[in-house]
DNA sequence: ACAAAAAGTTAACCTTAATTAATATTTTTT
DNA sequence: AAAAAATATTAATTAAGGTTAACTTTTTGT
């Protein structure tokens, strides 16, 4: 059940669970309702779904925690995140506005995308560096 | 009626729309199913809804018109999406590619956002040409 | 240790936006 | 003008992803 696709929502799901961990918290389910702006059973209810897919392990009233896959894919989602905030912010968007827009488009961008991002990203350090 | 907020699907239909009379096309049912992807009662469903909230104006089996307030919004959605497409044919995306990504983000970008991607594009054609 | 607070869950429900199957209307062809 | 084809609609259903209210479990403070 882990190569199954992940939704736009699931995918907001997992990130703010990394993000948690990241941060040396335990996941919870209040800090991801608060951190995704939705209630509380909406949040049971996601990770659910997201542990039946292998994405994490969980136990009603228990401990929550990344798999593997799901550590893979919550990197994989955040790390477009960072680019695309970077990205955004180098065109002159503001802090709280890049964001805002990143994460929304974080889950439409096509990998040819993402990477031509990266290049221009890699490409604008070197200018900036001199190099 | 007509200053409710569009839904992100309910853009992509009056866009469709958009593109038809463009084209010098009657805004046909069959077309914007297939220019969208998705059924036919989808498409009269989405198009009812806008039509009640004033974007266009619909009978049963009769002809189809955008509203003047549905023309502009519709122009505003589709201004974002040829920008968005020439910005990322410009960082080196492919045609096709940067057709279906930009379809998805025209709906999630902030005004902001927008605004500071026109300037960059301003400022590359004047490169281009020396100015 | 136990009462109060915080955290998490369950149940019932709502909205949006699709689908398919069947039907109605309009247009085209002969 | 009638039959066939194309187009559009209606009805019933589904699935995702939320909500609030009420309840259970766990944690915390005294």
């Amino acid at each position: 059940m882990e190569n199954m696709k992940l939704t736009v929502s699931a995918e907001d799901y997992l990130e703010a669970a990394l993000i948690q961990t990241l941060r040396g918290e335990r996941i919870k389910v209040t800090g991801i309702a608060e951190m995704l702006g939705v209630s509380k059973p909406a949040v049971t209810n996601a990770l659910e779904s997201l542990a039946a897919k292998g994405f994490l392990i969980k136990q009603p009233y228990g401990d929550i925690k990344l798999t593997d896959t799901g550590k893979r894919e919550a990197e994989r989602v955040y790390f477009k995140h960072k680019l695309l905030r970077d990205f955004l912010q180098f065109l002159g968007v503001s802090r709280e506005t890049a964001e805002k827009d990143c994460c929304k488009i974080e889950h439409d961008l096509s990998e040819e995308t993402i990477g031509r991002i990266k290049l221009f990203m890699q490409n604008s350090n070197s200018a900036v560096k001199g190099e």
